[in-house]
DNA sequence: AATATTGTTCAGCA
DNA sequence: GTGCTGAACAATAT
């Protein structure tokens, strides 16, 4: 479930393994990753050139060339990244494979191939292109920030956090944390939310997805009284022990304690 | 064998 | 225009 936490780990990962190294070259398995350029234009692309640096907007990771073109990296809702050096360590379902001069391999794996990669001269372009919202975690999304984009918003809470063209980063699962931490029901509607509740729950999304990275998006190392590890029902809500249940919101399932986040004002 | 996942995009509708 | 629902996409787990 690669949401911004995810990604951030991701880049974090890229920036300490195959920054730098020269590529020898790509080996692109599944064309339908890809988005205007085929597996070997990819290859040739790419071929002697490192990577320099990498930026991230939302769940969109890029990455620098040195000759300033940039990769795209999108990871739908299965990908992943591994760096490795020998081949029997190369994990299933890997889609795009860069190869190193140093005998490294970068693995860009996607069991489910609803990823997407591209090379681009400007990620903001990309950016306008999907008409992204800001991106969550920079410093100038501040609470004004927050509250003026959803001004005049209507529909409910879960949603409107979720809409990567208000805001970028936030998925279903952190979503949910989120509200969970904010005490706040994923379904309430956004005009029954008093100034003092948004303002609580843009301090639980600062503060979710920087505690998710800091546990380097891994929810088993989670705080104790997150709901991440507790998706499901059948499962306890880890503060008050009642019932965790499901609702259904944007099509998609979104788990909550009704005891905790029964109004949530 | 049918169903749920998981993010994005798009069609159809209120 | 806004927002909701459901479908499609791939492939796996239950």
């Amino acid at each position: 479930m690669p949401e911004l936490p995810d990604v951030e780990v991701f880049k974090q990962y890229l920036d300490a393994t195959a920054l730098h190294q020269k590529i020898e070259s790509v080996d692109a398995r599944s064309r339908r990753i890809l988005t205007g350029i085929d597996a070997s234009d990819l290859d040739s692309r790419l071929q002697g050139h490192t990577f320099e640096g990498t930026r991230r907007h939302g769940k969109y990771l890029f990455v620098e060339l040195d000759d300033s073109n940039w990769l795209m990296l999108h990871f739908g809702m299965t990908g992943s990244l591994k760096y490795y050096t020998h081949s029997e360590d190369e994990p299933r379902y890997t889609q795009i494979l860069f190869h190193f001069a140093n005998g490294y391999h970068l693995a860009y794996v996607m069991p489910r191939k609803l990823g997407e990669v591209q090379v681009m001269g400007d990620p903001d372009d990309l950016i306008e292109e999907k008409g992204l919202g800001p991106d969550v975690l920079t410093d100038q999304f501040d609470f004004e920030t927050f509250r003026e984009i959803l001004g005049g918003r209507r529909g409910m809470i879960k949603s409107r956090l979720m809409d990567q063209q208000i805001m970028a980063g936030v998925g279903n699962v952190y979503s949910d944390e989120i509200l969970f931490q904010a005490g706040v029901h994923p379904r309430r509607k956004m005009g029954d939310l008093k100034e003092e509740t948004l303002e609580r729950i843009f301090g639980c999304l600062k503060e979710v997805l920087n505690v998710a990275i800091a546990h380097r998006a891994q929810p088993e190392q989670f705080p104790d009284n997150y709901l991440t590890r507790h998706r499901g029902t059948e499962h306890q809500c880890p503060c008050c022990g009642g019932p965790v249940e499901r609702v259904k919101v944007a099509g998609r399932a979104g788990y909550f304690c009704p005891r905790c986040q029964g109004n949530g004002d």
